[in-house]
DNA sequence: GGCTCGGTGGGGAAAAGTGGGGAAAAGTGG
DNA sequence: CCACTTTTCCCCACTTTTCCCCACCGAGCC
């Protein structure tokens, strides 16, 4: 099975609870993900296969620099992990919506690696007028 | 199950039990961690299978370095075995709740292989300007 | 038209968090 | 060794939150 691609809206009701987008399932049974906000304006979810490399080397980076335990921890203290219920929806906490300006509708962008939760108004605004400086790049991995 | 993430705030009661947050809890029997101070302003506590290689490490830096044996004995002086209760808690000795402010409430964070207890307002105090010194080695992790 | 699958909503049982009384155990002094 | 004090911790009770489960709706397919 290859990344997350594609880009869906979806309903938090007022329990702050989100349907997954079925694309995004991989398993049948419950699955779970850790939730986290590493982008200004986006949560991220990643799989526990992506999640397990990013959790290693953050070890690490701490190992090598012990000042840098103070950021590690804001990060982790913001992260969770949550599983989809019975019906394939996870659970977004109020706080973590707030961060990123969530409301009612929340979109699931596929990201390779993990999948990004935008508010649909945001991430438009942040992809309207990208830096064509990179085209050359992404061009050339086309070719 | 990946390391320890989120971060929850619990009341201290009048005994000096806390509630360790239900997402720590690993087994559903009784577990047991350790408690020990190991960063200013935090307690820390190791669940055995983190504290394994720790103890390792401590007793390779005395063999290596005998002259490190008073530091590493003032840490195993104040480290302690703590065991959850039939409703989940664990007992915080007052000793070590003054040493890091812990007055009625405490604040555990998920930091990967360990879990750190704060008082809210220091861990605030701590993380709400982090050193952008280490951002791009963290944005790289997520890249 | 009937069926299935994906998405949405809400009621209720179960679990988590909190507090306190009292028995058991540990510590202290005669 | 016994009696008394203090501490520990086991157990019960209550409140709040979580989340499991059922039901419905709508779109697309057979």
């Amino acid at each position: 099975m290859s990344g997350y691609l594609g880009s869906f809206v979806h309903q938090v009701d007022a329990k702050g609870r989100v349907a997954l987008p079925a694309s995004f399932r991989r398993g049948s049974e419950l699955e779970s993900f850790i939730l986290i906000q590493v982008h200004e304006d986006a949560l991220s979810l990643f799989p526990h296969s992506s999640w397990r490399p990013v959790e290693e080397e953050l070890r690490e980076l701490i190992r090598k620099q012990p000042e840098a335990r103070a950021s590690v921890l804001a990060l982790t203290a913001s992260a969770l992990e949550v599983s989809t219920d019975k019906q394939g929806r996870i659970l977004i906490p109020d706080r973590m919506r707030e961060l990123v300006g969530l409301r009612r509708e929340a979109l699931f962008v596929g990201a390779l690696n993990k999948i990004e939760i935008w508010d649909p108004k945001r991430f438009r605004e942040s992809t309207e007028a990208p830096d064509p400086k990179f085209d050359p790049f992404i061009e050339s991995i086309f070719a």
